[in-house]
DNA sequence: ACACATCCATACCGGTCGGTATGCTCTTGC
DNA sequence: GCAAGAGCATACCGACCGGTATGGATGTGT
């Protein structure tokens, strides 16, 4: 049996984690988390404080890990930083169900509902975004440097450029349409990301 | 006193719509769109069947309205789109409470929170951003005519483009930051309008 | 082997939610 | 001038919410 603290934590916190991607954090009940892990509301409560608690450690831990590994580990590499973002978009296309992905970007929702309402999640969700736009400034500006880039583009401004675009497409998909709409930005996407190198 | 059904309605509806863009739908209570109307829970069900009719209307009477006003009324007189969109966009700044603003988009915040829940939302509001685009579309491609706008630019392509940039830039309004941050983003948005001059 | 904290299940609580049942008041058709 | 229905207020309901109190099991230091 799973006598294993750290791993019931870990079923509660990933069921959390997926439960708020599908309906938002406010309309996920405790008792749709504890659905399917074979915990009750002691072990939940055990582990965390309250409600808002969960919610926070699912950014902490899950969120900003994936942000991390998605964007930010390839970032930190590349003086090539428009190859790079085309690259993690193909795989992130690739690599994810698009059921999945039709309930949009799991940072962006958070903050779409929450960041508004609660200074605890404006924070974090404001760092991770944060972190994100430097690591894209400072790849951008590697990519200025290595001569990849055009020498004329704002890196901080491109960084929130680039983000902003790429929300808002994980946002349109969630108005319906299937993948094919996308396509459409993603290609006039590609073509302002071309329109950066030197 | 106000006497006159209509008027009710109207408040209700009213109230319902800010409620719901301050705080989203489903974390809106019939009691706090009742609160400030003067009215009480029988007014209210007298007018519409339940919560979700609420919503309907308020997707059908205003949101729509909104986007008809601001949006398809310049463009469908405008032979020079990218003209006519950065006004609209220097207008909604100038007009709207930075306040309100900061709440997002409520017709970007609807899809968000209920596309993927409610049938109906998601058709309501798919069919609203289908007139957006539309109209987007149809004045770029009277601009392609006019010869404002680049012969091979694509309007379809172009005007999904152009809202998911919209949509992006007030999505990214939310994680915080002040008003200063999408003036960045706005500046790039602004470098690729004036890309697809002709 | 015994005290003790960790880990978790069960049962329960007050509050709020969306929704309903009922009746009063005023207008309107005739 | 009188029935009939529109327009609304009040009171109430069951369901579910987040949260708590309690106690039983299980390891753990000594």
């Amino acid at each position: 049996m799973g006598t294993d603290p750290d791993s019931t934590r870990q079923k509660l916190l990933d069921s959390a984690y997926q439960q708020i991607h599908l309906n938002g954090f406010q309309a996920t009940s405790l008792t749709m988390i504890l659905e399917g892990t074979g915990c009750t509301k002691g072990a939940l409560y055990h582990h965390f404080k309250n409600k808002n608690e969960i919610g926070y450690a699912v950014v902490d831990e899950i969120v900003s890990g994936e942000i991390q590994d998605f964007w930010l580990k390839p970032l930190s590499l590349s003086i090539d930083p428009v190859a790079t973002i085309q690259e993690i978009i193909m795989g992130l296309r690739a690599e994810l169900d698009p059921e999945i992905m039709s309930n949009g970007c799991p940072l962006n929702n958070l903050i779409q509902e929450m960041s508004s309402i609660d200074p605890v999640f404006r924070e974090k969700l404001g760092r991770i975004m944060g972190n994100w736009q430097r690591a894209l400034a400072e790849a951008i500006e590697r990519g200025i440097a290595h001569g990849t880039v055009r020498k004329d583009a704002n890196p901080w401004a491109t960084a929130q450029f680039i983000i902003v675009v790429i929300e808002g497409i994980t946002s349109i998909l969630k108005s319906g349409s299937s993948m094919e709409v996308s396509d459409l930005s993603a290609g006039e996407f590609f073509r302002y990301l071309q329109s950066l190198k030197a």
